[in-house]
RNA sequence: GCCUCCGUAGCCAAGCCUGGCAAGGCAGCGGACUUUUAAUCCGAAGAUCGUGGGUUCGAAUCCCACCGGAGGUACCA
């Protein structure tokens, strides 16, 4: 069979509805549109046939009687999951429904595997992330939690275009991995012989674009964390990250809450989501509460800095919290705030003034020694943002960077090292700065109501699969 | 990494506890049917029961190992 090159489409199936819905039963429009897409339904009863196409926008009825159908016996022999071309006049049946009736048709292409039953779909999650070109056919969920997740990364740009910000990319192999506390993928480049890693953030980056003189940059950076997967962690993952000159931790938080709200106006027609059953308030502004005040509310520990540390180290062994030697009074109140604190925080909050012990790339807090101008924003026990007034000291950042190593060194595979040029670059002069990361993978779980990092990934991190000529090979 | 659960035809699955010829539906194949909506009806077919080993007269079923997946947990966003 001789398949066509290319294929004119004259209407989507969502154009037919829009433009035709209020036809009358049994009548024709007049129209004849020419529609692509693959077959999904087909239900033949001698003498006419009725077929489901579904194209990017969703599914139009194809109406095809023996006598205006030219090779019925073809078209109605097609299997479910051909790609097929129709042309033919806009119609609706008896019994009320829109459709194309076929008049000419051709086949696309052909699906030469079963596609899957046709009410049932499909429930393997394996075969979904596997074979997600088949879970976006399917699965009417699939395909629309993608398309939100599309639509919010376009609403993402523009809305920060419409401000000013610059799009910029930074690169993905770094000589020295920064920028978060997170074990990295190393490879290595063969020309330069030498070893890279790939990016845990893109922040390092970003800020010396600030120093370079652009005052407000974003970048919407895949990152890669040589981590463990759960549903709420893939090893390649999306973080919007921004930068503003002359602006503080307020400025950009007022900026995050005011994003969110806005894409969650744009996308679910409200502020107030519904996730897992329950409601989300993501009206602005969103409550703000220092994470000492939050360890108060929700464990009754009246407990800061000042308090012993042989005090904080009983109080994480009676919570069940490993605590290393090497961790200090911030890292020991941390790791409460996480336990106590983190999964009972619904609606959305502005976690403050993180210590500095755990802030390494943190401005200090203006008035209180010890701690940062850092937030978080927790959202359905989530944490999906990370903000802050950014240091911009060059020696303090030294300083910062020695004490990382130090811990890198004492076997936290997590801990920073020196960047040496980032050094130098605030040696040149890093105006006050605000800047932020947003987890883009967890805010469109909580927009499109999904439970598992892995329905907003269209092809997750698998153990690889095996073909079955390779299996062969491998013995 | 650890714990628990799952793997039966292209897809959805029953059977497993209590061992004895591997149900049913969809899709595919043959046939009937000129307005269907998961169309319906008739017919024929389709399964190394994830893989390997063990126990047994006999294993989808019980035991062990491995492979793949899911949920939880740890680290992390």
């Amino acid at each position: 069979m001789e398949l066509p090159y290319r294929f004119d489409v004259t209407a989507t199936t969502k154009q037919i509805r829009d433009e035709h819905s209020l036809l009358a039963e049994g009548t024709s429009s007049g129209e004849t549109v020419t529609v692509a897409g693959r077959l999904m339904l087909r239900r033949s009863q001698g003498k006419v046939a009725f077929g489901v196409l579904q194209d990017t926008t969703g599914r139009i009825q194809l109406f095809a009687p023996a006598k205006v159908t030219p090779e019925y016996d073809s078209f109605i022999n097609l299997n479910i999951g051909d790609w097929v071309g129709v042309s033919g006049e806009v119609m609706k049946t008896k019994r009320g429904e829109l459709s194309v009736k076929v008049q000419q048709w051709t086949v696309l292409a052909s699906a030469h595997r079963p596609f899957p039953d046709k009410w049932h779909g499909i429930t393997d999650p394996e075969t979904r992330y596997r074979q997600r070109y088949v879970d976006l056919w399917v699965t009417e969920d699939t395909r629309e939690t993608f398309l939100m997740r599309s639509n919010m990364l376009s609403l993402t740009r523009r809305w920060l275009e419409s401000k000013d910000f610059l799009e910029v990319e930074t690169p993905v192999f770094h000589p020295i991995p920064g920028g978060a506390l997170a074990r990295p993928f190393s490879t290595h480049h063969n020309a330069l012989d030498t070893e890279l890693y790939l990016r845990v953030a893109p922040e390092l980056y970003l800020k010396r674009l600030i120093v370079g003189g652009f005052e407000k940059v974003f970048e919407i950076a895949r990152v890669f964390r040589n981590e463990g997967i759960s549903s709420r962690h893939n090893p390649e993952f999306t973080m919007l990250e921004l930068y503003q000159a002359y602006a503080d931790w307020n400025d950009i938080m007022e900026l995050a809450e005011n994003l969110i709200e806005h894409l969650a106006i744009e996308l679910t027609g409200t502020a107030v989501i519904a996730y897992d059953g329950k409601e989300i308030n993501l009206t602005t502004p969103w409550r703000r509460t220092t994470l000492l005040d939050l360890i108060e509310e929700h464990a009754g520990l009246k407990i800061s800095l000042e308090t012993p540390l042989d005090e904080l180290r009983g109080i994480c062994d009676s919570l069940d919290i490993e605590a290393l030697p090497a961790y200090g009074s911030g890292k020991l109140l941390l790791e409460i705030y996480e336990k106590t604190v983190e999964p009972n925080l619904w609606d959305p909050c502005f976690v403050t003034e993180y210590p500095l012990e755990v802030s390494p790339l943190s401005r200090e807090h203006r008035e209180k020694d010890g701690y940062t101008e850092r937030f978080e924003a927790i959202i359905a026990g989530r944490e999906i943002l990370n903000g802050f007034s950014e240091l911009v000291d060059a020696e303090e950042q030294q300083r910062r960077f020695e004490e990382q190593l130090a811990q890198n060194e004492a076997g936290d595979e997590e801990a920073m090292v020196v960047d040496f040029d980032y050094v130098r670059a605030l040696e040149y002069g890093l105006p006050p700065t605000g800047g932020i990361g947003i987890g883009i993978d967890r805010l469109i779980m909580l927009l499109a109501d999904v439970q598992t990092i892995r329905d907003v990934i269209l092809f997750p991190t698998l153990r690889p699969e095996q073909p079955p000529s390779e299996q062969r090979n491998l013995e």
